[in-house]
DNA sequence: TTTAGCACTCTTTATTAATGAGTGCTAAAT
DNA sequence: ATTTAGCACTCATTAATAAAGAGTGCTAAA
């Protein structure tokens, strides 16, 4: 058990380090208004959190710098959530005065604020809903041979894909195939559709068409794109502006774990509801070693949920990251309810 | 005018360099297979095209370094264009082969490629098109009081927005709304919707519905969208790996110019038909004066007319790039006017 | 005209020395 | 029993100096 002046030592290095990201030194500790003990007594403590694996030195008479665990406890016991200024809310608000009647716009937009505001890096995932239905399938023809497929979902989501077609399908198969489609699919969860089209509605095509086979397999084919919702980026190079990224080594390391939009999905689609910090190795990929994570989720109505997430340095201002992530997913989630929740 | 001899030594000068980025001095010329004279020779000639401005030296005694002036000769005269090799062949023959119908998605997929095939960033503007034309108007409602709107022109291409509307107005007034749209707007060029819109369908609105304003404001906005083509990038990150941007204060003055799209648009916009090549400071931006942009346009029918284009630093293998742009620019007009020209 | 030879320049790299921030330990002070 | 002053010691950083090497320009011989 650390005793309070430990606390306030551990505390006050790793908020200089975070600011500075300079090795702290027992002097320069002893010198801070909150601090009223000598610069030995300083030292024989980060000894002792030495000893318990809170801090580090970089090297044998260098100052201390906090470790993993140190970053832990900080988050978990240390952290006075961080008052956030008017200037700020305001940016956040801006998001929801306006009145943006996109979905898309508005969760790209966070990203953008959150990039702002932090000056990291912000990744946000788009809503996942467990149970995004089909609303309505459309052809539309463009000419004798190709035709553009549009399915709207029930929450204003579109996908869309082109295709051609052979010259014995008539406008009016389409049209008889749109039909049985519509009646047959509306409000199927995106996830039965393919299961629902090779098992009931084949039959009805092969009562009402004749070639059904290659439309059958198209239709299957624009159905199966909405795989997973989009990611959005804010701030991807503010990764550059940290210290311990002017290694352009390092910094290509992190931007190609940035780019593989698979690997960030896979990321933070598993990350638990609510907000959550994962310091450096805690990721358990090497590359973000060096790295944050912290992410929050938000959710519309009872079943679409999304993630926003901020990804920095390991040394990043875990009081303000948490504090803006914790507001703008509840902001979210308020506003986005009651714009979008059918 | 220049000597054989010059122009073998400014070509080879510039070779060497674009290869290995070190200034090239008099001896390490002199052993090169294809020249059969002396190093002090060399210094001679050396010294005379340093004169006319053809090369220049970092420091009184370095090697010589081509300047923006011998770049500029070398693409104009010095030029050996490039084979291609099968396996880069291939990879731009994959983008036709797969049969890809989203024109959106070949489009992408030539930036990815583009950069791959040169390992710098590539740009591609989107085909613009003159004369297109609405195909279809489309009203989805998704609930009392929202409902999405969609647009798809003659190309295939589409647009949406969500908009919401007064509990007055109900499902059938939309519906005559949209008959009454798709009636006069179809096939109407794009540029004119909004002039149409607000002098031939008011009136026809006015005779049928109540309480239209609302939606006529809303309809302007969704027909407003469209206003230009999108960009697609590939390899933004490839700039670091060029020495001339290990340094992160370069990198990121040439990161926040490529981020910036509106700026890179209105670039590549004003660039002429065919293939431009913009050395250095002949781009007239200061952040742009280490670098050089090539670009080359592609059309689909007589009407569609983008851009695809290479960044990279001034030190670039312009023989290579200019190869693969050509290639590629020839490949997208041929494949796509077949595929799309309607 | 071409080239060998040489003095000279400037960068790069290694070596050494000086400075200073910081530590750990001991002994005195509280 | 704590706390603190004092001091020897460590290591990174900076500056100064030297040595090596790549390259040039010029002169004079081929």
């Amino acid at each position: 058990m650390l005793t309070e002046r430990q606390l306030l030592i551990l505390q006050v290095i790793i908020d200089e380090f975070i600011r500075y990201a300079q090795p702290v030194g027992s002097r320069s500790l002893a010198k801070k208004a909150n601090i009223s003990f000598s610069s030995a007594t300083i030292r024989n403590e980060m000894a002792d959190l030495e000893e318990l694996g809170f801090i580090e030195k970089t090297h044998t008479s260098s100052g201390r710098v906090p470790s993993e665990k140190g970053y832990r406890f900080y988050v978990d016991h240390l952290l006075s959530p961080e008052m956030i200024s008017q200037q700020d809310l305001d940016k956040i608000r801006s998001l929801f005065t306006e009145r943006i009647y996109e979905l898309e716009k508005i969760i790209q937009n966070s990203a953008k604020i959150l990039s702002d505001l932090t000056e990291y890096t912000a990744i946000v995932l788009g809503p996942t809903a467990k149970e995004n239905r089909l609303k309505r399938f459309q052809i539309v023809p463009l000419n004798d041979d190709t035709a553009v497929a549009i399915i709207v979902t029930n929450t204003g989501h579109i996908e869309h894909k082109l295709f051609s077609f052979p010259g014995t399908i008539t406008r009016s198969d389409i049209e008889k195939m749109v039909n049985i489609l519509n009646s047959r699919l509306k409000d199927v969860p995106l996830i039965r559709l393919r299961e629902k089209l090779f098992h009931e509605v084949v039959t009805l095509f092969k009562h009402h068409m004749e070639n059904y086979e290659y439309l059958l397999q198209t239709i299957a084919d624009v159905l199966n794109i909405n795989q997973h919702e989009k990611l959005y980026y804010g701030g991807k190079m503010n990764m550059l502006k940290q210290p311990e990224f002017r290694d352009v080594e390092k910094a290509q390391e992190i931007f190609s774990l940035i780019e593989d939009e698979d690997g960030v999905y896979q990321l933070l689609r598993k990350m638990p509801f609510g907000l959550n910090v994962k310091i450096g190795s805690e990721n358990r990929i090497q590359a973000m070693e060096d790295c944050s994570l912290i992410t929050a989720t938000y959710s519309i109505g009872d079943d679409q949920v999304g993630t926003i997430a901020i990804l920095g340095p390991k040394r990043m201002q875990y009081s303000r990251v948490i504090s803006v992530l914790n507001l703008l997913s509840k902001q979210l989630t308020d506003s986005l309810s009651r714009l979008y929740d059918s």
